[in-house]
DNA sequence: CTGACTGCAAACGTTTTGCACGGTA
DNA sequence: TACCGTGCAAAACGTTTGCAGTCAG
C-alpha cells in the first residue's frame, strides 16, 4: 500500500489519518462515489463524519489532487488526478473504467466548426461491460 | 412560435399550458438549468410551482422528450431531445452550444481498446467562447 | 505551540411527496 | 366524466456550516 503523505504535502494538505485513508481508498478502487467512500471509511474509522469526507473532497479538488467525474443518470464518482483520459461506464452494474483515447481529431474538428478555444474535454462512453453484455 | 401539442401527445403527455410553456422555453433558449427555466416560467405563470417544473422535467426525461446534460463545475442544463451531438461550454459565461462531431474514430478506438459495447457517448468540451476569449 | 483538521449538530438549499382542487381529453 | 396535472405545504435528502476539542508539523 502506497503512502501518500508526501503527495498530500506537495498539494498543501496535512497528512491526517482520515485523509490518507480517503486517498488510498480512491487509489485502490479507482473510482468511488461519496456513499461508497463513506461506507469504506466507516470500516476503519468507525466515527468518521460525512462532513469530514465532504470537506476533504472539496479541499482536494481545489488543490487538484482528486477530480469529480459527472456521469449521466448516475452519481458522480471521484478519482485521483492522473493524465487526461476518458471514461467507460456500464449502464447495468455501474462499473467505471478509464480509457485513453486520441482526442486530436475531435479537437481539430471542433476548432474548424466553432469559435471556441477548448481547454478540457470530458468524454463519458456509456454501454455494457464485458460481464453485463 | 411552434406548437408542441402534438409532439407532447405522441410522447404520452397531456398538453397543459405549463408543459407547453416549458417546452417552448427550451426550444427558444436551447439549454436551460432549472433556476433559469423557473424564472422564465414565472414571467407568464406567476403562480407556477417549482414542484410542477420538477415533475414535468422527470416525466419528459422518462419519455425521452427532453434530456439532461451534466456539465463539469456547473449546474445541469436541459434541452429538447434531438439527434446525437456534443456540447461546447464556456467556462467564463456559462454559454452552452451544440456541436455535431464525428465520433466514429473514437468509437472504433474504444472497441479495439476495451471490452465494452458502447451505446451512448457524452462529450463536453469546456473552454472559452468567442466573446470570452 | 499554532494553525489546520475532526466530529457533532444544526442549518441550508434543492428536490420530492401527499393531498385537495382544477383542467384536459 | 375520469383521470391526469397543478399548486401548496410539508417532508426528505444531500451538502454545508459553526463550533469546541484535537492533532500534525
Amino acid at each position: 500500500m502506497i503512502n501518500y503523505t508526501n503527495e498530500l504535502r506537495q498539494h498543501n494538505l496535512k497528512a491526517t489519518p482520515q485523509r490518507l485513508a480517503i486517498v488510498s481508498a480512491l487509489h485502490r478502487a479507482g473510482h468511488l462515489n461519496i456513499d461508497s467512500l463513506y461506507a469504506l471509511m466507516l470500516k476503519t474509522f468507525s466515527s468518521i463524519s460525512l462532513a469530514t469526507i465532504y470537506k476533504n473532497m472539496h479541499l482536494m479538488i481545489e488543490n487538484s489532487f482528486i477530480e469529480e467525474i459527472k456521469i449521466p443518470e448516475q452519481k458522480s464518482v471521484y478519482e485521483l488526478t492522473k493524465s487526461a483520459h476518458s471514461h467507460l461506464v456500464c449502464k447495468t452494474c455501474g462499473l467505471v473504467e478509464d480509457i485513453t483515447l486520441n482526442m486530436s481529431d475531435i479537437l481539430n474538428e471542433t476548432t474548424s466548426k466553432s469559435h471556441f478555444v477548448i481547454s478540457k474535454t470530458d468524454l463519458v462512453l456509456s454501454g455494457y461491460c464485458k460481464d453485463c453484455q
